[in-house]
RNA sequence: GUGGGCGUAGCUCAGUAGGUUAGAGCACCUGGUUGUGGCCCAGGAGGCCGUGGGUUCGAGUCCCAUCGCCCACCCCA
């Protein structure tokens, strides 16, 4: 209470029992990448702030307003992960090595906004990109990926689908909906209004319910594309459909990050206030070249919020069923001389494999066994005076309460764990760990 | 950046019209069992009542300021 040191606003620490449902998160994407063949890359946190003023954009909100900026020395703190990536993708030359790369990342993303329900300043997310490709079925195939994470997850969201053009017919639209909105200026709020010359696409997904109704009438991108477009868009579609992906057309999403083109799509979910996107992304066909890499390389990626799909686990009813993993076996011993024996053989028993807790406080063995229980040890091996005597320890089963004599040896205790009660059935140690 | 709400034990919260040493439940420790967990019982530890100032004989309670947190706008994953 007097502590005066406590972690930063928007910052969370991530404590025991919270941190297996992040395992749990990281666990189930690995899985899914892997089955996809995309590989990890682990990217800095630290860039040139030029980096991200180039790809998301001078004037968005992000760039303008929300990174953390060392502005003395020119390097932010990532506020998304897609510029890292194409920025390492170019360095390191990756284009040659496989024509299309399909990498992931998962790490800690900073921006600095006001911290609100499913929004932090500093957050982690989980990115898949594909480069070097603009085949349609890699969107669907993408989006496949993400709504199998999810699924595999228990999270349930929609998935949202919309296409934003590409610099051949989204000036056109742009200029279209620039004239739709002029018209009814006086009838938008005034964030509207200050969009609709400087990002008048913004306007479409503006929550104001004014607004909104202005724009149900407003002309849409998806009737404005250019045939190219037009037709990516269907055979993403059509991919949709073969892999089984539910989605709907949302003509009004748009995305915040300057650099997506054709593709874009967002997995919403209701059930977290505000913050509906649980998971996020698009295509970004420009950003290669833009940043200096090789010409007319294509690119789409998605990332995920883990706050958010860590939320919504714990609201969801089977939250709070992931268990801590528990220790094989405890270790009580009564006295010094035991004490000092048992100090040497949990040691011995990790090191042969065994999850070993023990008491080096030298409480009552009352007090031991309320511990042993409090950890979930399915062994408890006590050794007092009587058993450093004759070298016999006393190994009790907690979940049944017998006990037997058993050889201090580590050896001959790890055999006696081999096998081990959970909910009835017998399970090797081994088939575990494994 | 703009609103609104809330700050009392590790956690969730009581605290009556300002009035003796500030409470409960959970969690923690010890004991009831000279060496045996879950349940129960008894005891214990743990609070400058966010901080500073003011009003008052007296402030957790009223006033002002300040800091912190939460939610929403905005933005986004």
């Amino acid at each position: 209470m007097q502590l005066k040191l406590q972690a930063l606003n928007g910052f969370k620490d991530i404590l025991p029992g919270d941190v297996e449902l992040w395992q749990f998160v990281e666990t189930i994407a690995r899985s899914v990448f892997a089955r996809f063949d995309f590989s990890e890359i682990r990217l800095p946190i630290l860039e040139p702030t030029e980096l991200f003023a180039r790809s998301i954009g001078e004037t968005t909100d992000i760039v303008e307003k929300e990174m953390y900026t060392f502005v003395d020395k020119k390097i932010t703190m990532r506020p998304e992960a897609t510029a890292s990536l194409i920025r390492a993708y170019i360095e390191h030359g990756l284009y040659v090595q496989k024509p299309v790369q399909r990498l992931f990342t998962i790490g800690p993303m900073f921006r600095h906004e006001r911290p609100q329900k499913g929004r932090l300043r500093q957050f982690h997310q989980m990115d898949a990109e594909v480069l070097g490709s603009q085949n349609p079925r890699i969107d669907a195939e993408l989006m496949a990926m993400g709504a199998m994470l999810l699924q595999e997850l228990g999270v349930s969201v929609s998935l949202e689908l919309n296409s934003l053009g590409c610099p051949e017919c989204r000036p056109a639209y742009r200029l279209q909906l620039q004239t739709f909105l002029t018209e009814r200026f006086d009838t938008l709020c005034d964030d509207c209004k200050r969009r609709s010359s400087t990002n008048p696409l913004r306007v479409l997904d503006c929550k104001n319910p004014r607004c909104r109704a202005q724009v149900q009438a407003a002309p849409s991108i998806l009737e404005h594309l250019c045939s190219a477009c037009g037709q990516h868009f269907e055979e993403v579609q059509a991919g949709l459909g073969q892999l089984g992906v539910q989605y709907s057309l949302n003509k009004f999403m748009v995305r915040g990050l300057d650099y997506y083109t054709r593709t874009t799509f967002e997995f919403i979910t209701t059930d977290l206030g505000a913050q509906a996107a649980v998971g996020a992304g698009g295509r970004y066909d420009g950003l290669i070249e833009q940043l200096g890499g090789p010409k007319g390389v294509p690119g789409i990626g998605f990332a995920m919020g883990m706050e958010r799909l860590v939320l919504l686990l714990q609201q969801s009813a089977g939250g709070d069923a992931l268990g801590r993993l528990c220790p094989d076996l405890f270790i009580a011993a009564l006295g010094q001389a035991a004490s000092d024996f048992c100090f040497g053989l949990a040691h011995e028993l990790r090191s042969a494999g065994l999850r070993v807790a023990m008491d080096l406080e030298g409480r009552s063995l009352k007090s031991q066994m309320k511990q042993a229980d409090k950890t979930g040890a399915s062994w408890v091996l006590i050794i007092g005076e009587d058993e450093m005597k004759n070298s016999q320890g006393l190994l009790r089963n907690m979940k049944n309460q017998e006990q037997q004599q058993v050889e201090l040896k580590a050896g001959t205790l790890k055999s006696l764990l081999q096998t081990r009660y959970i909910d009835g059935t017998e399970f090797s140690v081994k088939k575990i760990l494994s």
